[in-house]
DNA sequence: GTCTATACCACGATAGAC
DNA sequence: GTCTATCGTGGTATAGAC
């Protein structure tokens, strides 16, 4: 535990990928890892099941979230913290060369698995949802109000990751990222 | 073909529910055969292969659709028509006891599938930008508007169906849904 | 046209040598 | 701790009897 032998994490990270790109059920562990560079038989050394291998996925997106949410942080205003956050959305959904939509591809994927590692994977998005409720918060907006604005804002977020897959255009999907921010900065509040 | 002996419809409607539920990787054909009370081996005398079942479901989600479109279309103004695709996608996303995304998890198993299958299942957005965009223009709204808004309204449709899944939510949901209608009644444009 | 039996392969998971 | 060999299951797809 001190030293992790990093091939524990070569395979998370490899299972992230491909998980990604196609899907919990359409992963083998073989692909797995091979992709991470490990002999077959070796990922039960480190995972028992391969739902124990999700759940370190899932573990690894949220350190990705927490890191976006610091990152996102450094903005002066609530609604300077919010773009920036968008920015992060925006450049998730246009990473790589294959358009696809992680979160709720996970989601989905894992809620079908079994319920446990569906709720977990509902985490994520809860944990997105709670950084942005705080910072609608921090525009003097009421508790309820603050919650509706963090749901609109992570949905439409989502929402604009499908049209990435269907459009596969940076420009237009910019623009519609664009008519998100205008919609938080129209958001009234007091600053800081 | 002049009289389909319903047992190819019933296929594609057991495959329809279990893609949806179990996704596209997930589900066996032998699973898909005994929900359609069909013989296992008997899937193929009416389907070459699962990638054509595939087909059969989309084109099964298309007819859907269209229906869709029509019931909308009895709509006075296209305010009107755009609420009642809204109420349409609403109905949708909460119908049935498991909450899931039927398109976007469609659209992002086939895609991982094939090229081929994965622009099929493209369409199905494409199918519901278009229809939507006619309302939009019908506001005498520039081309290039129309379309974003087009975009815009099924992106945020989307995001809903996804964030369905983790709120589990009818009551919260349908507020959201409000708050579209509410940007679709906002809109500008002349009477039909 | 309908159904049974089965070929063949890939998967998750295990045992045990080193 | 690491890797190989392999078991058992369940998948897609086919052959061929009725």
């Amino acid at each position: 535990m001190v030293k992790p032998p990093d091939k524990k994490d070569r395979l998370v990270q490899a299972a992230k990928l491909l998980f990604y790109r196609r899907g919990f059920a359409g992963t083998s562990l073989a692909d797995v890892a091979e992709a991470a560079g490990v002999p077959a038989g070796n990922v039960y050394y480190y995972f028992k099941t391969k739902e124990q291998l999700a759940e370190a996925v899932v573990s690894s997106y949220h350190a990705n979230i927490q890191g976006w949410n610091q990152a996102a942080a450094a903005g002066d205003t609530p609604q300077q913290r919010l773009k920036l956050w968008l920015d992060g959305y925006y450049q998730m959904s246009v990473d790589g060369d294959d358009w696809n939509c992680p979160f709720g591809r996970l989601l989905i994927d894992l809620r079908q698995q079994s319920k446990r590692l569906g709720e977990l994977a509902a985490t994520l998005y809860e944990s997105m949802m709670e950084w942005t409720e705080g910072q609608f918060s921090r525009m003097s907006q009421p508790p309820e109000q603050a919650r509706a604005n963090a749901q609109t804002l992570v949905a439409r977020a989502q929402g604009l990751g499908v049209l990435a897959v269907v459009l596969q255009d940076r420009q237009e999907l910019r623009a519609h990222f664009q008519e998100i921010a205008d919609w938080v900065d129209s958001q009234k509040g007091s600053q800081r």
